[in-house]
DNA sequence: GTGATTAGTAAGCAC
DNA sequence: GTGCTTACTAATCAC
């Protein structure tokens, strides 16, 4: 079994494109609305190829957000499936035993009403037709 | 629920580095031997850049298809659990219905009994006392 | 070197 | 435009 390690990923992990406004946090640029992003790239007159870049990163920073969800998600799904299916087998397991019981119960129930029966028939006591057999 | 279909990604999938050698196919480039693969390489006398491309290019596509096989065996692993939470499912429900059953015999058993005692009282027959009680 | 797994990226779909 | 899902890539680990 291998071991279980975090990994956080070295390299390759930040140069997206180059970030024509420094002072914007990925954090922000994730978080920011569209309306309030729009106006801080027009205050500081960035080209349109710039701005084309800073929604790509915006996209790209939102798409590493979705993707981080979805594997949250999976594993949840899996647990939860995991959960149910040992559910499931307890209380298949109580039935089992509970079966178990209600048998021994029945059988021992059968054995008195032979035991009634036989005491009858050593003492010549007739027994009606219905109640002859359980 | 969103539409199941086969996505087959169209941009992006073949650039990887340009090819040295032509007439490879990827898929004979991920099946050849190490050793038939340098000797081939050797052959052509290619460069140490190109070779160096060449085997990451192998490298990616070996990845490539171990990516796939582990997304097909997360999925089987789904399917499998899916299946075994539902026969446990049905297991539980056989045994509850049988539960049922037996229980409803039980209490018919104790019924019977109960009518050969009642028979025993109206006709002055005395039962023994380790008969009295089912 | 091989195989598996993970985070991140881009494509595509649904809304 | 947002969110989700998928195939792919690169990094990393175990062997």
């Amino acid at each position: 079994m291998p071991l279980e390690l975090k990994r956080e990923r070295k390299g390759s992990m930040a140069p997206l494109s180059p970030c024509p406004i420094p002072d914007i946090t990925d954090d922000e640029l994730v978080s920011i609305s569209v309306r309030d992003l729009n106006r801080n790239l027009k205050l500081r007159g960035l080209t349109r190829s710039e701005i084309t870049r800073m929604k790509q990163r915006r996209r790209t920073l939102k798409n590493r957000g979705y993707a981080a969800s979805c594997r949250i998600k999976r594993i949840e799904q899996k647990d939860e499936l995991e959960t149910k299916k040992t559910c499931e087998f307890q209380t298949m397991e109580m039935m089992q035993t509970r079966n178990s019981e209600l048998r021994k119960e029945n059988i021992a129930l059968r054995l008195k009403y032979e035991a009634l029966k036989k005491f009858a028939h050593e003492n010549d006591i007739p027994i009606p037709a219905e109640l002859q057999n359980p």
